[in-house]
RNA sequence: GGGUAGGUACCGAAGCGGUCAAACGGGGCAGACUGUAAAUCUGCUGGCUCAGCCUUCGAAGGUUCGAAUCCUUCCCUGCCCA
């Protein structure tokens, strides 16, 4: 077992901020498994690698004995959290939410321990809850706070329209915290003020206030933004090997030196040749969300595809020709049965046009050329995707 | 409820009777270069049976040879006042 203070310093790595490590501090000295709270919103059907850094978080916490306590929002799902937004989120219907929270768990669970899990879903008691509740728990926060935050104030500042249900969010989550009894509460950066208000919360109802633990936002493959799924830079955690070692080889250097801190909670070796660290990068996360051998293909394949370009020892997505054998035909049919994308006929034309199709390594561009198809060519269609036909 | 400013393509934002599928910027995609990187340069970025045609500028009607641009009604949002 190890001592407190090793456990303290090893929950503290990889955070942005904890408030605070005294309290922390405490409540590990008291020797009682600590319940730890992490709350995520199934708006989102996939997890993706963003989300991944609060869960690994939260299973350390499991590792030392504690006990993770999972929430899935359910309810508040139905608000939308306005963090970090510039405008107002999409509400979701009941049914896409219980749908999305199913997947979420299932994925979650990749990295965390279902047995050590405490799965709860606030609609638990929100659910219960009557009018007069909500304005009684209404009552407890006031107006001036809640326009302290961060997110409200930029966009009242920028006229744009912030909507009642937003403000209730904050809240909610805070009363979450009350009823699960968290001691500690983990999110990213942009929860700070949402954590906050459980804090309040709890000190109102007489609690142990609960520790803030804030992680940093990890950025999409873009460099800039956080991941998300809606920007479309993100790597979902349930992607195939492949898919996600060539994701992660896209990003640029700078980002990777991130990755390596908030992925593997390891320092990026600064003597190794980026491509070389960030291969080992890839294939340490793929590892982690596959398997070892999964992984070590994957870096074989990715080598062999884009290194040497060797496209005939490829592992590739096989096609077979479907009715039409004209250029701009088979490209669009390789695009909808080897990778599940429907493309608009202009989209097609415009890549065939601009060159990125090549067959067998020559570019095609005579949209209505019919080429002597053969089995065992090897039909590139954009920079990430290849076919072999069958 | 009163006043006022607005609603334009993925986003921001021009246009304010024809030359508008709609400037410009961002984003995205592609090409060149590479380490499938980044940066940079270039091109593309509504759809289609693509030298042509069809559907877009909050919605529905109307005026006009012709509307994103004018009129009417409706819906939605900001700001100020109550």
């Amino acid at each position: 077992m190890s001592s407190i203070s090793d456990q303290l310093e090893a929950l503290m790595r990889g955070t942005a901020q904890v408030i605070s490590e005294k309290e922390l501090l405490k409540k590990l000295q008291r020797g009682k498994p600590l319940r730890a709270k992490l709350g995520v919103d199934p708006t989102a059907p996939d997890l993706h690698l963003g989300h991944a850094v609060p869960l690994e978080k939260l299973r350390q916490f499991q590792e030392f004995g504690h006990t993770a306590v999972l929430i899935i929002g359910d309810f508040t799902a139905l608000i939308g959290d306005p963090s970090g937004r510039s405008k107002t989120r999409p509400q979701l219907s009941s049914e896409e939410v219980q749908e999305n929270a199913r997947t979420f768990t299932d994925q979650a669970f990749k990295i965390l321990d279902k047995d050590k899990t405490e799965l709860r879903f606030n609609g638990e008691w929100f659910k219960k809850m009557t009018f007069e509740d909500v304005i009684r728990l209404n009552a407890r926060v006031t107006m001036q706070q809640m326009l302290q935050r961060e997110d409200f104030k930029a966009r009242i500042a920028a006229d744009q329209e912030v909507r009642l249900h937003e403000i209730q969010y904050p809240i909610v989550q805070g009363w979450d915290s009350v009823m699960v009894k968290a001691d500690v509460e983990l999110g990213a950066t942009d929860q700070l003020f949402n954590i906050l208000v459980g804090r309040d919360m709890q000190k109102s109802e007489g609690m142990e206030q609960q520790v803030v633990m804030l992680m940093p936002i990890l950025e999409g493959l873009d460099g800039v933004q956080k991941m998300s799924k809606s920007l479309g830079n993100y790597i979902g955690v349930t992607e195939a090997p492949d898919e996600m070692f060539g994701k992660l080889m896209s990003i640029s250097d700078e980002l990777m030196g991130r990755y390596y801190t908030l992925l593997l909670g390891a320092e990026l070796d600064a003597s190794a040749h980026p491509m070389d660290a960030k291969k080992q990068l890839a294939e340490k996360v793929v590892t982690r969300f596959h398997t070892p051998g999964e992984a070590s293909e994957a870096l074989k394949n990715w080598e062999v595809k884009f290194s040497k370009r060797d496209h005939e020892a490829a592992d590739l997505p096989e096609l077979m020709l479907g009715e039409r054998r004209d250029l701009l035909g088979v490209v669009g049919h390789a695009y909808e049965t080897a990778f599940d994308s429907k493309r608009s006929g202009s989209d097609l034309r415009r890549l065939i046009q601009q060159g990125s199709v090549q067959l067998n390594g020559e570019k095609v561009t005579d949209l209505k050329s019919e080429p002597d198809w053969k089995s065992g060519d090897v039909l590139k269609l954009d920079k990430k995707r290849f076919v072999r036909l069958k």
